[in-house]
DNA sequence: GTTGACCTTAGAGTCAACTCTAAGCTTATA
DNA sequence: TATAAGCTTAGAGTTGACTCTAAGGTCAAC
């Protein structure tokens, strides 16, 4: 049985967190001392776990409220269940990605065409590609 | 000179964020006609899609900010200033794309592991990878 | 002269995921 | 026994970039 801060300490997560992952049902402590202090389990240290888990790969605390009650009762839940929040986070992952790669691209093109010194600003380059109306990607059409 | 509405229709955003804005000192209505109205003038319209460029490309408001103070007086900064915004705004995305990448990664991978069918998800791979840990990269240690 | 579209303001609400605060118990150590 | 470290709670604050609301004034068209 952990105290709260030894659960810290094992999953990385700060007791805050554990105590605000709690409140939204993500993280329980199956035991209370007579102080009201509470105890971890080792059920409870795994699910902890599976939480920080999930939370490394990038799910959503959503994500991994929607893991969790599948982990819990597997034979209610199909694989599909959860390959579909996998590939749903998949999807939102790549569509992040090319945004940033558009960005990307841009600052690379921009720096580029700066001289970058200690020059006056007055014919910057990326100035005035800014005033030209820069763009590679129209984020707000995305 | 136009309207609020217009300068919308002609930047891509709307009347509450360009009002928005002009709290944070982004964009500017030189006039107002006597009930108040906002009247944007070439140099305003010009200022507007400035600020337009430059959050298409991803930088924040912030950054903006710094690169409007530039472009107002452009012989008092050098482009080294503009580079650094630049190249920190850069060297963010970079950072932002490679932790996308990891999850990216494991993501396929989990996906990969599962049937995705309509079995029960009693021995489902992508759960029991979770439980067992399932990490890529810890964010954390980012 | 009235409808409806458009404009004004200050200020509150939204989102996600924490992060912190205050005020007060509890427990371990010196 | 005193002090410090650790725990409790409800609830407020943070971040960035909007987004919306309420309550009201203005303007163009029919």
């Amino acid at each position: 049985m952990l105290k709260i801060s030894e659960l810290a300490a094992k999953t990385g997560l700060s007791a805050h967190t554990i105590r605000f992952y709690e409140k939204h049902d993500l993280i329980r402590a199956s035991e209370r001392s007579e102080a009201g202090y509470r105890y971890y389990n080792n059920s409870d240290i795994r699910r902890a776990e599976f939480v920080k888990a999930a939370r490394n790969i990038g799910f959503s605390l959503e994500d991994i409220s929607q893991l969790l009650s599948i982990r819990v009762d597997k034979t209610s839940h199909s694989c599909q269940e959860v390959t579909d929040i996998t590939q749903h986070k998949l999807d939102e992952v790549n569509e992040k990605i090319s945004e940033l790669e558009s960005m990307q691209n841009t600052l690379q093109i921009l720096l580029k065409s700066c001289c970058g010194g200690h020059k006056k600003a007055t014919h910057c380059s990326i100035i005035e590609a800014l005033e030209a109306g820069a763009v590679v990607k129209d984020r707000s059409a995305a």
